[in-house]
DNA sequence: ATCGGTACCTGCACGC
DNA sequence: TGCGTGCAGGTACCGA
């Protein structure tokens, strides 16, 4: 998404913003939009699950949260929560839940800056460092994004059952070999899913508004009670760290 | 410092 | 048809 929106923002003015919706702002509305006003975008940039438009003077931070959107001249409707109004074009922020957030500061805030590294850059030693004494289960492990940034729960199971590791396996006691296969895993999962354009399972759409297809791809999430791709054996669902998790019972121990 | 549980919000699929 | 329940790509915050 930042890959297609950096071409749309940059160089571009902010004419005027407007928000109907208090929840997704961490401040004022009105000082929000007279702070952006005016503005010119230098540049966009992934944090993550955060995407960050460097303005003249100061930041804007995005993040769509589960059901969030930007799409780039669309037609504004009931979940449309943000316009910014372009000197050419517009941006516009839908968010059914309300969990996006869009802020506004003089620098990349430090809950934001700093997250762990991101999982496509990571390298084998450092993940394997970064690994060691933890005593959380390994999935709660690639959904704190102070470990990596930018892996959320779909990704968390497609990683863990490439890498035929057990959603609840202490993570501190996962040895190296398997921690290569799991770090093998995310970095996989990440480049197909991208390739394929993103899950679009019920929300997701991409910046102009069109679906993904790597929901047709997936193994385990969402497929409790299938049978596992590789031997057949149902999928399985649990609850951990309060959120659904999938994995196959045989190929996961 | 780290961990688990809960809150935040709306819509949808399901069973009765 | 209508209603209650559980579930959903997220992070923040609390207490232990």
């Amino acid at each position: 998404m930042v890959r297609a929106l950096a071409p749309c923002l940059e160089g571009r003015r902010i004419r005027r913003a407007e928000f109907f919706s208090q929840l997704i702002l961490r401040h004022d509305p009105g000082k929000i939009a007279e702070r952006m006003r005016g503005r010119r975008i230098a540049g966009v940039e992934r944090h993550g699950k955060f995407i960050v438009v460097r303005l003249d003077r100061g930041v804007l931070v995005i993040h769509l949260g589960m059901t969030g959107k930007l799409l780039v001249n669309g037609e504004p409707g009931a979940y449309t929560r943000a316009i910014f109004t372009l000197d050419r074009g517009r941006l516009l922020f839908d968010d059914i839940r309300m969990f996006g957030s869009i802020e506004c500061h003089d620098a990349v805030p430090a809950r934001v800056a700093r997250l762990g590294p991101e999982p496509l850059l990571v390298s084998l030693p450092e993940f394997v460092e970064r690994m060691k004494g933890r005593k959380t289960p390994v999935k709660s492990l690639l959904l704190n994004q102070g470990f990596l940034r930018g892996v959320g729960n779909i990704y968390a199971d497609e990683a863990l059952f490439r890498a035929h590791i057990h959603p609840r396996t202490v993570a501190g006691r996962i040895r190296p070999a398997r921690a290569e296969r799991l770090h093998a895993g995310i970095q996989e999962v990440l480049r197909q899913a991208i390739a394929a354009g993103g899950s679009s399972i019920s929300d997701y759409v991409n910046l102009m508004g069109e679906q993904g297809w790597f929901q047709m791809e997936l193994r385990v999430y969402g497929r409790d009670g299938e049978a596992c791709v590789d031997c057949g054996t149902p999928v399985r669902r649990i609850v951990l760290g309060g959120r659904g998790t999938h994995y196959c019972p045989k190929c996961q121990r």
